[in-house]
DNA sequence: CACTGTAACTTTCATTATGCAAGTTACAAG
DNA sequence: CTTGTAACTTGCATAATGAAAGTTACAGTG
């Protein structure tokens, strides 16, 4: 059964998630920022079915976020490099693995960050980027944007008060 | 057919998607976050079939994001609010809600955020915590952490070098 | 009392997606 | 020639999904 597309609705994430919200893709992408770019790579990694890969990185490279290179004309053979919007990607992946980190992994993170030059070990958050207050669910508001429809301002005007825990 | 777990990777991206990566859940949590809570608001907002609601609400409970909580009595009628875990989702749920918006929204961002108190307009990025150093794919590295496994050390040791586009 | 409307699901059924496993093609290497 | 590899493609059985109808437990109304 086809799963109802995205592609109408007026949000961000909607968006984003008719990009990369199948099952694997995000991986996909994951893999891709560790430096994966072939075929059997993916699928050695991520122990993914070959027909699923397929249509996955089809779908990504579609979209945007991957770039099907030829690294050999004979035989032709095709690598999958992440493109400037794949790169952008890079915070949510990395929003989402701290999330994971900090509340599923049993024995502490798995993975951190560390500043390329200096080795120092990097603790992100989310800030504002010019008077860098901490950004978080209790403090900030969501309006409308300078692209926002007739169904973003419905969406916003149905939101009640924020419920205390 | 069932899709294979990510329970058995040891990533924490893998484990964050083992609990929201499936269709729809996101976009259930993104209502949640705006403050729906009940099965009727989240599927007029999402145009959601009521079985796969059920199924995702049910998985995201389980899963310690959202709060199934009784407000009536008689009858018996239930709503549904984000835990501490769930909230946690929040800096996820706003770089991929950023990335959407960028890259995808045709005439602007759809939403943009505010300060609660002042009103003041948001641009959220991802900072380390001490040193304020913005974090991009190019500015980092990935290391083992406290919790890394004989499966992370492998996957980081694949790795290569950067490409550069 | 009966009827209606609502909330929160549950059930049924047909369609699509998925994983497994085998297969195909175009090479290079021996 | 055979073998191995990369990158898929194909066939098939199973699971997930959407659409639509149904069920239950009420409250409200006439």
């Amino acid at each position: 059964m086809k799963h109802t597309s995205y592609k109408a609705m007026d949000c961000g994430a909607a968006q984003a998630l008719e990009c990369v919200g199948e099952w694997w893709s995000i991986l996909i992408l994951r893999d891709a920022f560790l430096g994966l770019s072939r075929f059997d790579e993916f699928q050695t990694s991520l122990g993914i079915a070959s027909n699923s890969l397929t249509r996955r990185l089809k779908h990504l490279t579609e979209n945007g976020l991957l770039d099907r290179r030829i690294y050999s004309e004979r035989p032709k053979r095709y690598e999958y490099i992440l493109t400037e919007r794949g790169r952008d990607f890079f915070p949510v992946l990395v929003t989402l693995t701290k999330w994971g980190n900090q509340h599923l992994a049993p024995n502490g993170a798995y993975v951190q960050l560390a500043d390329r030059l200096t080795g120092k070990l990097l603790e992100p958050i989310l800030m504002d980027k010019s008077s860098l207050l901490k950004i978080t669910y209790e403090n900030v508001t969501v309006q409308p944007g300078p692209g926002a429809t007739e169904e973003v301002l419905a969406r916003l005007a149905t939101r009640k008060v924020k419920n205390e825990q």
